[in-house]
RNA sequence: GAGGUUGUAGCUCAGUCGGUUAGAGCGCUAGAUUGUGGUUCUAGAGGUCGCGGGUUCGAGACCCGUCUCCCUCCCCA
């Protein structure tokens, strides 16, 4: 017999841990609605086809694999063994966890288009997996919130996720946070400025690192990575880039030859203005051209989410991919979501203490087991408790009182209704206070209008 | 995938230089109290010292391997 242990990375939650993630999944859900989105499930594992490719080298290595089923190794020729793993792969799997629920979005999408209602937007929350190595904020099973449109691609969806952010986190309680936005193209305007065309990949993950590690080692990154010192010189403008009011003004002279660049920056502006217009006076919203996001798919808007003051990565994120379903044989359809992590914000929400309002759903109501004459009183009101849409339970054996008490006691029940000898001769009912301790005999029916009141 | 670090009771942790039967607090169980939880008192249960190998007369402690936690990098929610 060997000891149970969880698989790495991996976590289970408890009643308390679910009352707060489930406060998170409804309060997210509830907001997707009310902007439009409907609900999308999609299985947990999918063919290698539809995954490999989408996330770059990187993430294609982090994808969970799944091995064929039955005898997988049966084919395989000593030749296999020596090319290496990744020609191994795909001869013994064909299957892998998805990595995260935007690839398998664009799969339902090019495999319904006939029938979805188009601009399509759907929502879909549901756990995804990444075989890295786990850090705070980091695990292999986790959570993600994915809002997408896809099928236009007017900046109003830009402009709604903005907004949408904005009435998730608040809900939750988060206040002080930050919605960075960039765009891809802006970044390709200034690969090609800087003469170093097709190169923004490599100059992104660079870049985005700039804040954390600061220009000289962003320097060094880049000419490791083959930037040349005269295109390295180029790049100036970024790290002078000023946060204040005005940054696209400042971008636009300096990227003027560039029209993919201006087209970005033409985008950002139109967001932005958009954003007052739906209302959102003090958007939490900043440009940051250091921006980058490694999913290679993006093509227009970038989002981040950061949760200030909390030692914690990125809470959300996102973007506009205009040729996702392209890989699927259908192109021309444009998309754009956010994606947000419910683990981290679970995460971000303890560390800000932001959980006492947390409803309980737990049992409102235990009754007592005293003897075999209460047990049977006990299960004829039980129905009617439930019927008044009272959360409640009858203690199962009748064991002491003491032992019953300590039970609801520690399940945080608030109240107990006694049933013995006296109660049954009298018809009424002794209501326990598990908080206060008071005790008052009722009627049944008194019972239940007070507990209906109370909730 | 690279580097560092951790692991002793359910939990948090002591455990001296390698030396008798591995301890504490909290929690748990039972009783004090056969109709009353939280407080108190008493008693009790609970250990493959992460796992595997090695050194030694002797290993929780030292060495090697491995798994895991946490951290940094890479990357990301």
């Amino acid at each position: 017999m060997s000891k149970p242990s969880l698989a790495r990375g991996t976590r289970d939650f408890g009643p308390e841990q679910m009352a707060k993630r489930n406060f998170i999944f409804d309060t997210i859900r509830r907001s997707f609605q009310r902007y439009g989105f409907l609900p999308l499930e999609t299985p947990a594992f999918e063919n290698l086809s539809v995954l490999m490719g989408k996330y770059g080298d990187e993430g294609d290595q982090l994808l969970f694999k799944i091995l064929n089923s039955g005898d997988f190794s049966g084919k395989l020729v000593a030749q296999d063994w020596q090319e290496g793993y990744k020609p191994l792969t795909t001869k013994i799997s064909e299957k892998g966890l998805r990595y995260d629920l935007t690839v398998p979005f664009a799969r339902y999408v090019a495999m319904n288009r006939g029938t979805l209602p188009m601009p399509f937007k759907r929502y879909q929350i549901q756990p995804v997996w990444r075989a890295d190595r786990p850090q705070r904020g980091r695990y292999r099973e986790f959570y993600q919130c994915d809002a997408d449109v896809v099928g236009t691609d007017s900046l109003l969806c830009e402009a709604e996720i903005v907004l949408l952010l904005h009435d998730i986190l608040p809900a939750l309680g988060i206040i002080d946070f930050t919605v960075k936005i960039n765009n891809r193209k802006i970044l390709t305007g200034i690969a090609d400025i800087i003469g170093a065309h097709g190169m923004e990949g490599p100059l992104c993950v660079a870049i985005d690192k700039l804040d954390k590690i600061g220009k000289d080692k962003v320097v060094e990154e880049l000419l490791e990575r083959g930037f040349s010192g005269e295109s390295i010189g180029q790049l100036d403008p970024i790290f002078n880039l000023s946060n204040e009011d005005e940054p696209f003004t400042e971008l636009s002279d300096w990227l003027a030859e560039s029209p993919v660049a201006l087209k970005g920056i033409q985008e950002l502006e139109e967001v932005w203005a958009m954003v007052k217009v739906l209302g959102l006076e003090h958007a939490k919203i900043e440009f940051d051209v250091t921006l980058a996001r490694g999913l290679s798919y993006y093509t227009g808007a970038i989002f981040e989410v950061k949760a200030n003051n909390v030692q914690i990565g990125s809470i959300s994120g996102g973007g506009r991919y205009d040729n996702l379903t392209g890989t699927f044989g259908v192109p021309g359809i444009s998309g754009v979501g956010i994606s947000l992590g419910v683990d981290r914000i679970y995460d971000v929400m303890e560390e800000l203490n932001l959980f006492k309002d947390a409803q309980s759903t737990g049992t409102q109501v235990m009754v007592s087991n005293f003897d075999e004459a209460a047990f049977t009183f006990g299960l004829s009101i039980l129905p009617k408790l439930r019927q008044a849409g009272i959360n409640s339970e009858l203690y199962p054996d009748q064991v002491k009182l003491k032992k019953q008490l300590d039970y609801a006691d520690r399940k945080n029940i608030p109240f107990v209704i006694l049933i013995g000898s006296e109660e049954l001769n009298s018809g009424l009912l002794t209501l326990k206070n598990m908080k206060s301790g008071e005790q008052q005999k009722l009627k049944i029916e008194d019972i239940i209008s007070l507990l209906t009141a109370a909730s």
